[in-house]
DNA sequence: TCTCAATTGAGATTTAGTTTCAATAAGAAT
DNA sequence: ATTCTTATTGAAACTAAATCTCAATTGAGA
C-alpha cells in the first residue's frame, strides 16, 4: 500500500528532468491552478494574481502553463473561444468537451473505453502519451430545431 | 443501391440550409481544396490562389473554411504550428493525429473503434456531431531518448 | 428585371501568445 | 557561507493568426 505520489512530487520532478528551477512564482501558479474548481484560460489566471496583488507577469503564467500541463497537475479543456483552455485534473476526474457550434455550450464527457483505446494505439505506434486534445464539435439538444 | 452524395452537394445544401450562396468564390476554394492531397492551412490555400494570379481574398478563404469544414469536405488536422490546419476528407479516410512535443512530428492514425464510441457518445448526450478534433500529444520513438 | 440580404476585397484591428533583454534568483559547487 | 552558473522573471515590444469594417458588388428568389 503506497502513497500515491501527489502531484506537487510529479511537478517537481518533471522540472528537475529537464534541468528547470521551482520558483516562487512556480509555487503560487501551481497552488492557484489546484484552487479553482472550473475552466481558465492564461488571462484569467492571471487576473487572479493581479487582483488580490500579487505580482507575477503575464508571460510567467503563460510560460509556466505547458509545464502543469506535461505534468498532468492540468490537462486541456475547453472553452467558449479558440484560446487555450486549462483546468485542474481530478476535479471531476479527466474528462473531455463537446462544443456546441450553435450556441458555444460546452458538455462534458468520459469514456474509459475511449481511453485505453488511445492508450493502445500510442503503445501500438509506439507513442509516449503525455496529454490529449478531444473535442466533438456539433449541435446541443436545443440548438438542433 | 443509392448514388453516394457528392461531396458538392453536402456543401450546398449546407449553404441553403444556412441562407448563405454559392459563389464563384466558393466555387473556387471547394474545388481547390478538393485537389490538395496533403495537410494545408488558411494561408497556404490563399497563397495557391495568389501564385497562380487568382485573386480571391485572404479573409474570404479564413472565412469560407469553418464552411467546408462544417459540410465535411475537409476535417481538422494537425501541422507544425497551433494554427488551424485542415485537410481534404477522404484523402486517405478520416484519422486523426499524434503530435510529437519533441521534433513536431505527426503521425497520422485511425480506429474505427474510437470513431464508433464518439458516435455512442454524442447520441448519449443527444448531440449532433459534426466533426472532431482528437489530437495526442506526446513522444515519438525518436524522442523518447 | 427588381430587390435585398449575403458576400467580397483590402486593409485595419484584435486577440492570444511569444520574444527580448537586463536584472534577479535558484541551487549546485566550493 | 560564498561563489558561480544558468534558469527565470517582469515589462513591454512584438508576432502571428484570425477577425472585423465598410463600401461596392453579386447571387438568387420574387
Ligand atoms: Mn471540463
Ligand atoms: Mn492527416
Ligand atoms: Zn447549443
Ligand atoms: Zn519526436
Amino acid at each position: 500500500m503506497q502513497k500515491p505520489k501527489d502531484q506537487l512530487e510529479v511537478f517537481k520532478e518533471l522540472l528537475t528532468r529537464k534541468g528547470l528551477k521551482y520558483t516562487h512564482e512556480r509555487e503560487s501558479i501551481y497552488e492557484e491552478v489546484r484552487a479553482i474548481n472550473h475552466h481558465f484560460n492564461a488571462d484569467s489566471l492571471y487576473e487572479r494574481f493581479k487582483k488580490r496583488g500579487e505580482r507575477i507577469a503575464r508571460a510567467t503564467v503563460y510560460r509556466n502553463l505547458p509545464l502543469l500541463l506535461e505534468s498532468g497537475v492540468v490537462q486541456k479543456s475547453a472553452g467558449n473561444g479558440k484560446r487555450d483552455f486549462y483546468e485542474r485534473t481530478r476535479t471531476k476526474g479527466h474528462h473531455d468537451h463537446m462544443v456546441c457550434l450553435g450556441c458555444r455550450k460546452i458538455i462534458e464527457f468520459h469514456s474509459d473505453e475511449l481511453e485505453q483505446i488511445q492508450e493502445q494505439l500510442s503503445r501500438k505506434y509506439k507513442f509516449k502519451l503525455v496529454f490529449h486534445d478531444h473535442r466533438l464539435f456539433g449541435y446541443c439538444e436545443k440548438c438542433q430545431s
